[in-house]
DNA sequence: CTGTCAAGAACGATCGTTCGTTTTACGATG
DNA sequence: CATCGTAAAACGAACGATCGTTCTTGACAG
């Protein structure tokens, strides 16, 4: 009996993935139909349903890819000690997003998962674990700023945190919707705020 | 001959964009069939195309609408002189978008209207313009708080502009996909930054 | 042989749209 | 005012296309 081995069963389910990452990007989930998927992938469709069960299964598969690869991203640059100044934290995160911008990005394809997450629970219970998690780094980031004085004494990390989060999707519409402004145009605002004379 | 009233033809129109409109946010553009639509409206299928060309000009009809509420929430906001503070200008933004997170609000069909505007270049180049003028009042905001010294002599009106704007979509996500935070607590968090301790 | 894997023709469902028909509302006519 | 002719407006059965999926078939490794 021809059992084929893991690797190579493995190696064809990213094959597959690849493919539809590559349509999806192209057309969106909706548009792209089994077939395109099939195609590019070079398979035929009887093979194809031996590794995915249905579309919807791909698709969470492909959006579960992205919206982890969001966070590991972010993962990254909190893996950083001592806790930088709040600028330098969001420069090295903006820096290590900006690639993600292009039609080959992430986050292109971020918008289309998290329009898909209204009418997907299960896709949406695990965004909103993987976000959760991210905006709990930016809480511990707002922590380490407050412990090191950079923040005021009595301010709330968490109200902290989930402001320096909506940054960074807040700059990735920008970035993917009009295609502005630069991360050190972006930057040069942040500071700008954070040096605001105390008459507010 | 039945030249039926042009308030009439205005109100059939209506008619059947409140119905999409409805089953856009229930089910998301493409999950929801022309049949769907007609049935919502009560019209037939011949009547919705003597008013439509296409289920994709109904979408793109919808997705406008969405966006210019948007934009015009934010107008509203701008309207007020002399310019409060960072912090009131926001509050007052914030304000009065939350109503507009709920699945009746504009947000989550904002969602699917970026997600489309990917693949839909006339809706594209409107959503590009729509939030160009948005971002532009932030930057008027900008203006106006260092013309009043509450920030940086040598900021740049741009870049400060664009992070105050990414702040809303930012925390929309959030919203929309977490539940979290309320209006108050964001605020919190956005008054913490400005009144940093200037070790940054 | 034997059972796994790949292939792709075929299927039912459903999609968006068309088009021939019926209904409706108004202007002209007497 | 009553009637009728007519073209706009509404209707909905029907259509072709395409969708996602199933299933029969053959090839090939153990």
């Amino acid at each position: 009996m021809p059992r084929v081995s893991e690797a190579h069963l493995a190696a064809r389910r990213q094959q597959i993935l690849d493919a539809a990452r590559a349509c999806f990007a192209r057309n969106g989930f909706h548009a792209t139909s089994m077939q395109d998927v099939i195609s590019e992938a070079g398979l035929s469709v009887g093979a194809f349903y031996r590794y995915f069960k249905s579309k919807e299964e791909l698709v969470t598969a492909i959006a579960e890819q992205v919206i982890g690869r969001v966070s590991d991203l972010l993962d990254e640059v909190r893996a950083v000690d001592p806790p930088p100044p709040i600028e330098d934290v969001m420069r090295r995160l903006l820096q290590t997003v900006d690639p993600q911008f292009g039609p080959d990005g992430v986050f292109p394809m971020a918008l289309q998962v998290w329009a898909e997450s209204l009418r997907n629970p299960d896709l949406a219970e695990f965004v909103r674990g993987i976000y959760g998690r991210v905006r709990g780094h930016f809480v511990e980031i707002a922590r380490d700023q407050q412990a090191a004085g950079r923040l005021p004494a009595d301010a709330d990390p968490e109200a902290v945190g989930a402001v320096l989060f909506s940054m960074i999707p807040g700059y990735a519409l920008q970035r993917v919707l009009l295609g502005h402004p630069d991360p050190e145009t972006f930057l040069s605002g942040i500071t700008a705020l954070l040096h605001a004379p105390d008459k507010n």
